[in-house]
DNA sequence: TTAGGGTTAG
C-alpha cells in the first residue's frame, strides 16, 4: 500500500488555502469579537448544508482565519466532518495538518472524524488508512470508534493481509468483544478476496448476532456468487429467530436476481409484505431489479410507476431491465422522461440507455445520446460506453464504421470491444480483418478460451479446416479449461441445475428420451443442427449428439416433462446462448406450443410461436 | 462527540 503519494497533494492544497486567505480583506470588526462568540458563529457556518462543497468550504475557511480560529479544535473537527466531497475533505485535512498547526490539539476524536470522512467516500479508502497511520505516528490512541471506520475502508480496498493486521490490532487493544467492531470485521473479511472463511470464523465466534452480522455475512456470499448458500443462510437466520430488516432483504433479493429465481423472488416480496419490513427506496430498487432480471419486466415497470420517491438507481434499473428484454423504444422514452423530470443521468444510466439502443437497432438515437452525454451532461465516456457504441454499430451491420470508431477512440479498446468487432467481422464477411484482430487478441490474452472459439469460427467460414483443427490442439496443449455451460430452472421452489451431458438428475433417462423425441420432431419441422458451433474434432453425427446434450436442451426437456402443457418455461443460462440452441428453441416454442423465456449472460430471449424477441440479434 | 450490513453497469 502506497500512502506516501498523498502528501504532495495535501501540500498543494495548502498553497491554495494560503492564496485564498491573503487575497481576502480583513474585517477589523472580527478582531474585537469575543472568542466564544466567534466560535459559535463559526460553528453556525457549518450548519448550512450547502457548505460541504469545495468552493463553499474554501469560503468558510477564509472566515475561520478572519475569526482567528485556525487552531480551535472544535472548529477543526467540525470542519472535517462537514465535508462530503473528496476535494473538500482534502482541503480540510490540509488545513488541519498545515505546518503551523498546533499538534497538541490532535486527539482521537479529531482523527476519527477525518478517517470517517475518507472511509465514507468511495475513492479515498487509502487516505482513511493513511490517516490511521498518521494518528499512530503522532502517538494518538485509536479507540473502539476508530476501528469500524478503518475496517470499512479496508473492506472497500479488499486487501486481506491489511485486514488481518488490523484484526491483530483490534485483539491487542481488546476491542474484539465489541459488537460493532465484530460486525465490521465480518464485513471486512467477507469483502476481501479469500476472506470468507475468516468472516465465517468471526461470525461463529460471536456470542450474539443481529441482523447486521447476518447481513454482513450474507452480503459476502452474494458478492462471491454463492447465491444458493446466501439463501440458505437467510433461512438459518429465520430459524435462529433473528428478524431480518430491509438491508437483509435487499441482499436476499440480490441472490434471487443472480439465480434468476422468479418464484423465490415473489415469495421474498410477499415475505416483506407479511413481515412488514420497511419498504424504503433501496428495497424497492432491489425488487425492481429482481423482477426485471428474473423475466417479469412488466411487474418491474408497475412497481416503478407506483414508487413515491425515486432515485437514479430506480430509473436505471428499469431502463436497463427494458433494454435487456429488447424493449429499446420504451427504454429510450423512459430515459427521456427521466431527463424531463429533472433527474440528471449518470454514467451508469447512459450504459443502460446505450445498451437499449444497441439491442434494438436504434443507431441514430444512440449516436444522439452519446453526443449529449459528453456535451450536455459533461460525462467522460468510459470503455463501457465506447463498447456499447461499437456493439450498436456492429449489430446494425456498420462494421467498417465500427472499425473506424475504435481507431479514433481516445482509450485503448479492451478485449470485450475487440471480441465484439471480431464477431461482427465474422457475421459480415470481413474475415481477414477478423482473423488479424483475433490473432492480436490471443497474443494479449493467451489463456482466454473464447478467443480461440472466435478464431475457429472464422476459419470454418473461410473453409480453412486444417487451421481450425489445429486450434483444438493448441488449446489442449495450453491446458485450457472451458467454463462449463450450465442452465438453471426453478420448479416447485427448487432450483435444478444442468450441465452439458448431465446425468446427475434422478429423471435423467426420461430427460434423454425426451431430448431424442424433441430432435425427431424438430427435424420433421425443418430444423437443421448448426454443427459448426462444435469445436471438437469429431464426425458430424457425434457433433449433433454433442449439441443435443447442451444444458439448455436438457433443461427444456426437463420442463416439458414436469410442467403442464401450455405453461411458460423460464430458464437461466450462465453463458451466452449458442446459435444452435437459439434456433432449436424457436422450433420448440412452436411445436410444443410453449412460451420459453431464456435469460443468458447478456439479455433475455422471449421465444413464442417460432420467433424470438431478440429478432436474432444478440 | 464519533460506530456496523444494502440497490443500478461492467
Amino acid at each position: 500500500m502506497q500512502f506516501s503519494a498523498i502528501r504532495p497533494k495535501l501540500l498543494r492544497t495548502i498553497n491554495v488555502a494560503t492564496a485564498t486567505t491573503s487575497s481576502s480583506p480583513h474585517h477589523p470588526s472580527s478582531a474585537t469579537t469575543s472568542k466564544r462568540a466567534a466560535e459559535q458563529r463559526c460553528l453556525a457556518l457549518f450548519q448550512d448544508h450547502t457548505c460541504n462543497t469545495f468552493p463553499k468550504l474554501a469560503q468558510t475557511h477564509t472566515h475561520i482565519l478572519k475569526l482567528g480560529l485556525h487552531n480551535n479544535p472544535l472548529v477543526l473537527t467540525k470542519f472535517a466532518s462537514t465535508s462530503s466531497d473528496l476535494d473538500a475533505i482534502d482541503y480540510a485535512s490540509s488545513f488541519i495538518f498545515s505546518p503551523d498547526a498546533d499538534t497538541r490539539l490532535y486527539d482521537t476524536f479529531l482523527f476519527n472524524t477525518i478517517i470517517r470522512a475518507y472511509a465514507q467516500t468511495s475513492q479515498s479508502k487509502e487516505r482513511a488508512l493513511y490517516f490511521y497511520n498518521v494518528m499512530l505516528d503522532y502517538g494518538v490512541w485509536a479507540n473502539k470508534f476508530t476501528y469500524p471506520f478503518v475496517l470499512k475502508a479496508c473492506a472497500g480496498l479488499r486487501v486481506l493481509s491489511l485486514g488481518q493486521s488490523l484484526h491483530g490490532s483490534v485483539v491487542k487493544l481488546g476491542f474484539d468483544d465489541d459488537a460493532h467492531v465484530q460486525n465490521t470485521m465480518v464485513h471486512m473479511y467477507s469483502s476481501c478476496s479469500g476472506g470468507i472463511e475468516f468472516a465465517r470464523k468471526v461470525f461463529d465466534g460471536m456470542p450474539k448476532s443481529d441482523s447486521v452480522s447476518w447481513s454482513a455475512l450474507i452480503g459476502g456470499y452474494v458478492r462471491l456468487g454463492w447465491s444458493t448458500d446466501a439463501i440458505g443462510l437467510f433461512r438459518k437466520m429465520q430459524m435462529v429467530g433473528v428478524r431480518p430488516d430491509e438491508i437483509t432483504m435487499v441482499l436476499v433479493l440480490s441472490a434471487c436476481t443472480d439465480l434468476g429465481a422468479l418464484e423465490l423472488g415473489k415469495w421474498v416480496e410477499s415475505y416483506i409484505e407479511k413481515e412488514r419490513v420497511q419498504k424504503n427506496v433501496e428495497l424497492c430498487n432491489a425488487l425492481i431489479d429482481m423482477f426485471a432480471k428474473c423475466g417479469d419486466v412488466d411487474k418491474a415497470l408497475k412497481l416503478f410507476r407506483n414508487m413515491s420517491e425515486r432515485t437514479i438507481v430506480s430509473w436505471t434499473s428499469v431502463i436497463g431491465g427494458l433494454a435487456m428484454h429488447g424493449r429499446g423504444f420504451e427504454a429510450v422514452s423512459l430515459f427521456e422522461e427521466m431527463i424531463g423530470a429533472g433527474v440528471a443521468p449518470d454514467d451508469v444510466a447512459f450504459i443502460g440507455l446505450l445498451s437499449a439502443c444497441s439491442h434494438s437497432g436504434l443507431v441514430e438515437k444512440g449516436r444522439k445520446h452519446f453526443d449529449s452525454m459528453t456535451k450536455e451532461f459533461k460525462i467522460v465516456p468510459r470503455i463501457e460506453h465506447y463498447g456499447c457504441m461499437v456493439d450498436m454499430l456492429c449489430r446494425a451491420g456498420h462494421v467498417k464504421e465500427a472499425l473506424e470508431f475504435v481507431k479514433k477512440m481516445p482509450i485503448k479498446p479492451n478485449p470485450i470491444v475487440l471480441r465484439t468487432l471480431i464477431s461482427a467481422c465474422h457475421a459480415h464477411g470481413e474475415l481477414k480483418i477478423g482473423e488479424n484482430i483475433t490473432k492480436q487478441l490471443i497474443r494479449n490474452e493467451p489463456m482466454h478460451e473464447s478467443n480461440y472459439v472466435l478464431l475457429s469460427n472464422i476459419y470454418a467460414k473461410m473453409s480453412h479446416w486444417d487451421k481450425k483443427t489445429k486450434i483444438r490442439e493448441v488449446m489442449d496443449k495450453k491446458g485450457m479449461t472451458k467454463t462449463p455451460g450450465s442452465t438453471m430452472i426453478e420448479l416447485d421452489n427448487e432450483i435444478y441445475e444442468f450441465v452439458a451431458g448431465d446425468k446427475s438428475q434422478r429423471q435423467y433417462k426420461e430427460i434423454y428420451e425426451m431430448v431424442e423425441e424433441m430432435g425427431r420432431e424438430l427435424k420433421g419441422a425443418g430444423y437443421a443442427p448448426t454443427t459448426s458451433e462444435v469445436l471438437l474434432d469429431i464426425d458430424e453425427e457425434d457433433k449433433e449428439d454433442a449439441l443435443n446434450r447442451h444444458s439448455e436442451k436438457l433443461a427444456i426437456a426437463f420442463a416439458l416433462l414436469n410442467t403442464p402443457p401450455g405453461t411458460p418455461i423460464r430458464i437461466v443460462k450462465n453463458l451466452r446462448v449458442c446459435n444452435d440452441c437459439h434456433a432449436a428453441t424457436k422450433f420448440i416454442s412452436r411445436i410444443y406450443n410453449r412460451e420459453i423465456v431464456v435469460r443468458d449472460r447478456n439479455r433475455f430471449h422471449h421465444f413464442r410461436e417460432g420467433f424470438c424477441s431478440c429478432k436474432d440479434f444478440w
